[in-house]
DNA sequence: CAGCAGTATCTGCTGTGTCAACTACCATTC
DNA sequence: GAATGGTAGTTGACACAGCAGATACTGCTG
């Protein structure tokens, strides 16, 4: 992924850390994510709404918060809700004291889909991922990327 | 990214690790990649197909070589030079001895677009990465994460 | 309360990647 | 050397995310 990186020098040290997390990125997505659609059938942007809603206060956020708590734009959520809605995993609601906004709540077979997804999900991570790494190294790893994902997001798009 | 996750339990601990680099990777990214096609006008997947070819003999490779290399599809490649070519970036030329294959070139032009990539890229990715991580995490995550590049890569798709 | 800037979401268009089918060619077998 | 099965690359149809602009509403100002 990245070009020759002159290891000796200290300044370069990082390239590879930056080129084992595309890889690992990579790697495991390519085989989760089929994986995840070829059991439960719907992809793995759908679990992480479907998560996001789950662990929120009455299974329940607005578009807003959806797109702040995951790495697509504001138009990319629109029709991702679209998609999850004409599954029926989701219902769009109106927010009383906002006319403009909308509340976007799991169904029961949204629920009930979170939970397929997971028991589906874990288990292929930890076997792709985690079984690969010592324990030390997992502790390592999440200490060391914690800051990424510790902190709010960097705006980006319309 | 991912639900709640029972941290005292040993085989659980995988999860924070996991999210790190769900994150860490879509982070960096959501800033070198506008980054990088601000500053010399092609996304990072060009950069990616440029350096292959700036790392092999001749700068050259067949299109089935630069997919193994790569997390694309054979039809993905196929567009993506297609692009570069329009670019003016690469060149198509015969396999000499086998009149099915092409084999991809770099262009004098493209030689430069390489360079001119990686000086633009490196900088953010070391500002946006890097520099976050201690010169002891750079090393344990590197560590860590090398059995995911090291290895061959899963085949996949048409 | 008219005007107007700001916010929340949606929509049209476009770029890019995938899958499956297709063409062209290679290599083996009889 | 015709048949057959495999390989290399391209193409058409489609799915999905992004951007920019549209729409509908809020809330402040005078």
């Amino acid at each position: 992924m990245d070009a020759d990186d002159d290891l000796t020098r200290p300044e370069n040290s990082w390239a590879d850390a930056w080129r084992g997390i595309l890889f690992a990125n990579a790697r495991v997505l390519q085989v989760a994510e089929p994986d995840l659609v070829a059991k439960v059938g719907y992809p793995l942007t759908w679990l992480d709404v479907l998560a996001q809603l789950y662990d929120s206060p009455e299974h329940s956020l607005r578009i807003q918060e959806i797109q702040e708590r995951s790495l697509f734009t504001r138009s990319g959520i629109t029709r991702l809700i679209d998609r999850m809605e004409a599954a029926g995993y989701v219902r769009r609601q109106p927010v009383k004291g906002d006319r403009r906004g909308v509340r976007v709540e799991l169904t029961p077979e949204g629920l009930q889909a979170h939970e397929r997804g997971f028991a589906a999900h874990l288990p292929v991570i930890e076997r792709e991922f985690g079984r690969r790494l010592t324990p030390d190294q997992q502790r390592a790893v999440a200490e060391a990327l914690a800051p990424f994902w510790r902190e709010p997001k960097a705006q980006r798009g319309a």
